[in-house]
DNA sequence: ATCGCTTTTTGCCAAATGGCAAATGATATC
DNA sequence: GATATCATTTGCCATTTGGCAAAAAGCGAT
């Protein structure tokens, strides 16, 4: 839990009761690989932080195939803000890649943090930002590349996920198929 | 310029006092097709708003290619983030696509905008938090689908870009050549 | 070690896309 | 209207990537 705690000082000043507000209504839970924070068509209804694990969030397209939208490493948050904000039924699934332990707060929990501790909206603004914005320079520049470009950018962007998830979920990420990805693998060794 | 302030009003309330503070500092600037509005290797100086025209950001990858990274259509926020708010050289080009009537703020007159009215930080956040969300929103599918399927989101998504810009900005922004595209386009027909 | 299950690799061929250059079309200027 | 300039389309062929199925590899349970 301390992690999570300095994670978000590095956004904002917060006092000794804040924080033990915060500690409060925090739960930490686990979720074993494969299984859900939320899905698809389901208003989502908690805000997590990744303490341990990786976690993805993936779609189906039309033609039916599961994408990963992207992957959620350790000390980030998990939010379907579209749906958590608008109270609106997700479009994706967020999964447990591994197994993982987080941190999460239910709507109840995260709305009287809001309402209670007067940074904190400060504080989630600019987390969140940060997180979007990582998000568009992730994905923006992988659509101009080739394939194998494409898998070392990857590699240089999330170092620490190739080896934890299956081939399947990077190469869906990649926007390239499996068996692609498996020869571009194997020409770069 | 009113189409400014409506803008900003769907975001929160402001008052008389503050909306003539916010037409003090700004300054409706023109841009002929091709000017720059900012330029990779300089501090971005200015924040901008798109009042008439199409701008878009574009940067040039390893292999020397130009890419578009995104269009900004008529009523929304230009800024290079990153660069404008640490003061950090930028790595992209902002440039009229087309003829372009702006609204905008030098660096001084937006902090001052955010130290005297006090709602505009809380505002401007929600903007960017949104124009974020809606880059991520557009880029991240495109990567799983086909140059056809792309080019079709792209029309569904930029139903007026399409017609006043030149191919080759299209078919840089979905990743696939101009012939490529243009093919594409002859096989729709 | 063996079985059963899942993941990854590989072979074969088809389809999509790229690269390059020439042709065509569009537009502005004189 | 002729000309110069730039944008788009097209032809030809090479390269990349996909689709499918089988083989191989990894891995946990017994």
């Amino acid at each position: 839990m301390k992690e999570f705690i300095d994670y978000i000082l590095q956004f904002g000043t917060l006092n000794q009761h804040q924080i033990d507000l915060i500690l409060t209504k925090a739960t930490e839970l686990e979720f074993n690989k494969d299984e859900y924070f939320s899905e698809a068509g389901k208003v989502s209804q908690q805000v997590g932080f990744v303490l341990d694990g990786i976690v993805r969030v993936c779609y189906y397209n039309n033609k039916g195939e599961e994408i990963t939208k992207y992957f959620i490493e350790e000390n980030n948050l998990v939010v379907d803000l579209e749906s958590f904000d608008n109270e609106i039924p997700s479009t994706a699934y967020v999964q447990a890649t591994t197994d993982c332990k987080l941190v999460v707060f239910s709507r109840k929990e995260w709305k009287e943090l809001l309402d209670t501790i007067i940074p904190w909206e400060a504080i989630v603004h600019k987390i969140i930002s940060k997180a979007l914005r990582q998000k568009v320079e992730r994905r923006s520049p992988l659509v101009a590349e080739d394939a194998t470009t494409r898998y070392l950018m990857f590699l240089d962007i999330y170092p620490n996920v190739v080896n934890r998830v299956p081939l399947s979920y990077v190469a869906s990420y990649l926007g390239i198929t499996q068996s692609s990805l498996s020869r571009i693998r194997k020409n770069i060794r």
